[in-house]
DNA sequence: AGTTTAATATGATCGCGGTCATATTTGTGT
DNA sequence: ACACAAATATGACCGCGATCATATTAAACT
């Protein structure tokens, strides 16, 4: 049946939103056209009414993971706290798109690959942007930096099996950057 | 046909190593049995006489590749250099295993993760004992935090699209972590 | 109000991949 | 040598998921 142009706006994010959370949760593949439909309240046939394949939506979802997450502001000591928080750990599908995905799109087309690529990009720029000048000479250095330790140890965190390493690879990890710079 | 006892446990081997390659390389999903043992130069049918499932051959896959990389020793300084290296970006088949792999386990069941466990706890130990024991208090948490930074550097370096970004990353890092401890 | 058209629902198609049944060939032990 | 058994080859089955064809319903416009 058809609905109104807003409700279709608001189907199309429904659909989008629902796609992101389940993509970070069980991975591209896992994840079914009919499954995010569903999780939108819509059945999987009208999917192709918004959008051109479950490859588009990909890359639609990482956008909008990643602008999602970059509203969350904060000043980079708490930033770091949270993300290498066991909430956050636990917490895959509301979590760092990046953590959650980026390993994947190498395996992916080229418009998803873009579209992690633009996202990593502004994290990093974001990053760089909300430290302070006083840290060190470098301060995009200093955000690369500190961005991929973060990514690799919330990723490593979530990959072991035995909490009690799990906890241990996030805090030591947040005490040797709080140490390093 | 049948074949030497010999011959078999060559196949097999042939069947793990050749497995280890393509799931770094495409990825677990990516890669079906008929491929593994076509690049293993068997039919597909015989696999099951090896293996009894998939899964099985992605916990084998892992332990081997971990072995397998856990044989080439460094000095933690030439280590560090050769993983965020450009060629070691390039060459995902004969990688790191985590690097490749580490983030999809979240998705596998219990004897893939186990296997990912047991070799993410021997990488940490192994840097842990290579480190030379003045350059903080805390070997174990420099180790960590090495690796993570590394895993996380790698990573990122390969999602990304643009090659200039990604040699920055990996060069960037690779120079914060010379700065930090 | 009536006609058109757009959005969604229902159901079918098609290929792919894991798994298994059966056949075939050849090493292994007597 | 002979019988047996084991390793692999061939082929089929089965379910799943992306995609598309058609139907249905209600908004949009005159």
């Amino acid at each position: 049946m058809r609905v109104t142009q807003e409700q279709m706006r608001e189907n199309r994010h429904r659909i989008l939103s629902e796609a992101s959370r389940l993509f970070r949760e069980k991975g591209f593949d896992a994840v079914g056209i009919a499954e995010v439909m569903k999780a939108a309240g819509l059945t999987h046939g009208g999917f192709y009414g918004h959008f051109a394949s479950k490859e588009e939506l990909m890359a639609h979802a990482i956008a909008q993971a990643t602008t999602e997450v970059s509203g969350r502001c904060d000043d980079p000591q708490t930033l770091v706290a949270k993300y290498l928080s066991p909430a956050h750990r636990d917490n895959v599908a509301d979590g760092c798109p990046m953590a959650a995905l980026a390993a994947d799109v190498r395996h992916r087309p080229p418009a998803t690959r873009s579209a992690m690529s633009v996202g990593i990009r502004s994290q990093i720029d974001g990053l760089a942007r909300a430290l302070p000048d006083d840290v060190t000479a470098d301060r995009r250095r200093e955000a690369i930096g500190t961005y991929a330790a973060m990514l690799g140890a919330l990723i490593l965190a979530r990959a072991v099996d035995e909490p009690t390493l799990s906890d241990e690879i996030l805090s030591e990890t947040r005490a040797w950057m709080a140490t390093a710079p």
